[in-house]
DNA sequence: CGCAGGCACCACGTG
DNA sequence: GGTGCCTGCG
């Protein structure tokens, strides 16, 4: 430990020793990123720095404590005082302890985005819009990227250019839907995700001397995956980092080819300026990657060469042969699934590779399933990450929402949810009135709730409700978050539906509220770091609300061992594993459909690409299917372009991709390739039949020795019939597919007769 | 006011 | 294939 450098490459060297001034550090895939960054700060800690003068911002919580974890390692000691975080849990650290100059309660609670959704969608109801008109989505994914980019409603209001663009597209009430979103938020006492981010910078305009505050405090800071940090964001960081006197110690580091969060205002002209607006910034750039095989590492270099505007870099790798990619090519998705798991049965017992170091990596959530199916099937365990997560739940949100109002009644999204969960005889007649009740007086909900006129019988039930959330009030602040909340679930009536439904559905709902207890009791009990090693400041049932609402997907993984990942390539990044499955290379599904517009988004969707390959260190298999299901239809895609992107000769099975393939001869996949063949875009369209113009035959008119088409295998002999009635069976030979040879139960088949 | 059943729309990715 | 919203009835 007393030098923390050997070990390092010259260039890695270099960047975790340069701490004074400004440092940029494009880290290419493999090339030991976290190792530098961890190193970097160990070494600053080393050479006399207080951790208390760092700030270090990540992009999972996961990462941040993993860098803790290995800074305590190398210096055999804490690093107590060193903030290290998401840049929405460590701000909201610091608006929680500034709330009040800005005009928000302490307690201020966090809205996830469908409670924004549900605001917007009151809001345009109140304003009687239609809501086809003003779709709750866009709105809010609109009013998003103008928070990040610092227009509030009032510069927007003076902006010719904007409120004109509306008046065209037919959505004039924007800008009235915009300003109502967010002072309701701020009458709620709630900050929606990006506000976390905008009323910090707001506080920082405001208040000079809170921000000189910060200013000294963090004298140091590093930001992680810079490529992925918007507008927004880094004007924080220069707010933080760059003025008049300012040492300019700050270190970014990040890789412009992994930036794949545009979509949500990620902007790699941050990188751009960045150099921009430090000119003294010295830059090392990581090329050397540690982690993958030489074809992978050539494919990763192939596929980025496509884009166009990128910071000029090279990744190489001095390890010796490895294996080549392979591709699997199928008819459904249904058959992709069980390839895959094949595949993965042929990596245990060939090749030992234990399950986790294998990942599936999708472009969609939604094409887990099959994957999940036969991997069940196979006995081998998994986990899916992403999707509905414990926190998603239902009756998890709805406890949630009760326990936010404990802590900030005013929380309006929270009130509707829950003012008739379980059902008290609260509908909308009520609700209505006491939401008229509420603009005559300009209060917040929870005030209007005790006020407004209602009938009798109305009254006594809101009541009911009310005294409930009082009395958890009290509760929390007499006996403690656990108790409040186990007041609460037993008062609120939820506890004793689930237990008189008593169905195995009900039951497992309520095993789920109680594992919501014991996570509440876990974290109040725990005295410096939580189960999930975040640390956090205060044990009180604010701070268990706040630090629920900013997990990430990559934060719940405590049981992930002896298990295959299941993820989108989006919470694959920063990971990587022995073996790789890019899964659903197609056009229209990767890359997305919704990129196809124009080239920029076909360059983040490249980008991503770039980011599924880079994760495999030995095995990288990429497949697609000629058809998939999608709203319950199947439809039908070609082999997605980044395919072709890839030099031939790092393919095990080159033909399968580039369009030859005659699949005589049982279809075997044995070709070698044929020197540097370079690729040819495939043409020619699929042989298989559109559902439009296929009329299938009647299962008894199927005779052996015919030519039929089946609607996703194509063309085909029926070689032989055997079983009767309805369990006929056809044996049948597809020449136009990989595993040629099909059984087909002609109960079910559509068979087309040639 | 509650509930059942029909429906539309959805879904690309996330703190 | 799922969810959440609307409608119409009891």
């Amino acid at each position: 430990m007393s030098d923390i450098l050997s070990g390092l490459n010259e260039i890695q060297k270099k960047a975790v020793s340069q701490i004074d001034g400004p440092v940029m550090v494009i880290a290419g895939p493999g090339s030991g990123k976290t190792r530098v960054l961890t190193f970097r700060i160990a070494y600053m800690i080393q050479q006399g720095i207080s951790p208390h003068n760092i700030l270090a911002l990540t992009f999972t919580n996961k990462a941040a404590r993993e860098m803790k974890d290995r800074i305590e390692k190398v210096l055999q000691g804490n690093v107590a005082g060193l903030w290290s975080g998401t840049f929405h849990s460590l701000f909201a650290r610091i608006l929680r302890i500034e709330a009040e100059h800005i005009g928000y309660p302490t307690s201020f609670t966090i809205y996830d985005t469908d409670d924004s959704k549900s605001l917007l969608r009151t809001i345009v109801k109140e304003l009687n819009l239609k809501k086809d008109d003003y779709p709750a989505n866009q709105l809010l994914s609109r009013i998003s990227s103008l928070k990040s980019n610092l227009i509030t409603p009032r510069t927007y209001e003076q902006d010719e250019k904007l409120m004109n663009s509306d008046k065209i597209a037919n959505r004039r009430a924007f800008h009235k839907i915009y300003s109502r979103y967010v002072a309701r938020c701020k009458q709620a006492g709630a900050m929606d995700f990006d506000d976390l981010l905008y009323r910090l910078y707001e506080l920082f305009q405001k208040k000079p001397d809170i921000l000189t505050k910060y200013r000294e405090r963090f004298k140091y800071i590093l930001v992680d995956e810079f490529q992925d940090t918007n507008f927004l964001q880094y004007a924080i960081i220069r707010k933080l980092s760059k003025y008049p006197g300012s040492p300019k110690n700050i270190c970014i580091v990040g890789d412009d080819a992994q930036s794949i969060y545009a979509f949500r205002g990620a902007t790699i002209d941050n990188i751009l300026d960045f150099e921009k607006d430090f000119k003294s910034a010295q830059v090392f750039k990581l090329e050397q990657n540690y982690r993958s095989t030489p074809h992978i590492v050539a494919a990763a270099n192939e596929v980025i060469a496509k884009n166009r505007r990128q910071i000029e870099k090279k990744i190489w790798t001095s390890q010796g042969e490895g294996e080549k990619i392979r591709i699997l090519k199928t008819v459904s998705d249904n058959e992709e699934g069980k390839r895959i798991a094949d595949q993965i049965m042929e990596y245990k017992n060939r090749y030992h590779v234990p399950n986790q170091e294998i990942a599936i990596l999708y472009r969609t959530n939604a094409q887990s399933r099959v994957f999940e199916d036969y991997l069940r099937r196979y006995n081998i365990p998994y986990r899916i990450y992403g999707g509905l997560s414990f926190y998603q739940r239902k009756e998890i949100k709805d406890l949630l929402a009760y326990l936010r109002l404990l802590i900030n009644p005013s929380d309006e999204e929270a009130f509707k949810r829950v003012v008739n969960y379980p059902k008290r005889g609260i509908g909308n007649t009520t609700m209505d009135k006491v939401m008229e009740h509420r603009t005559r007086e300009g209060t917040d909900l929870y005030t209007a709730a005790q006020t407004a006129p209602l009938s009798p019988r109305a009254r006594t039930q809101l009541n009911k409700f009310l005294k409930v959330i009082r009395a958890g009030i009290n509760k929390n602040e007499t006996a403690g978050a656990y108790e409040a909340a186990e007041y609460v679930a037993n008062a609120s009536g939820i506890i004793k539906t689930f237990k008189d439904e008593n169905t195995t559905e009900s039951l497992n709902r309520l095993e789920n509220i109680e594992a919501l207890l014991n996570g509440i009791k876990d974290f109040m009990d725990e005295d410096e770091v939580s189960e999930l090693g975040i640390e956090v400041e205060e044990r009180t049932l604010a701070a268990y609300i706040q630090h629920i609402a900013l997990l990430t997907d990559q934060d719940n993984d405590s049981e992930a061992e002896e298990k295959i990942t299941l993820m989108s390539i989006h919470g694959a990044k920063g990971l990587e594993f022995d073996a790789i499955f890019v899964v659903g290379l197609e056009e229209n599904l990767f890359p997305s459909f919704m990129s196809m517009e124009n080239e920029k988004d076909i360059d983040e969707e490249r980008r991503l690409f770039y980011v599924a390959i880079t994760r495999a260190r030995k095995y990288l298999t990429l497949s697609f299917s000629n058809s998939r299901y999608r709203y319950g239809k199947v439809v039908y895609n070609r082999p997605s372009r980044f395919l072709e992107e890839i030099n031939a000769e790092n393919y095990d099975n080159p033909n399968t991709v580039f369009g030859k393939t005659s699949f005589a001869g049982g279809g075997a996949e044995t070709t070698t390739p044929s020197a540097r063949t370079r690729f040819k875009p495939i043409k020619k369209k699929k042989t298989i039949v559109a559902p439009a113009d296929f009329t299938p035959a009647s299962s008894d008119e199927i005779k052996e020795g015919m030519e039929v088409i089946h609607q996703k295998f194509g063309k085909g002999k029926v070689l032989k019939i055997d079983g009767r009635n309805d369990s006929r069976v056809a044996t049948i030979y597809f020449n136009e597919i990989d595993t040629p040879q099909r059984r087909i139960m002609l109960k079910f088949a559509k068979l087309q007769i040639v």
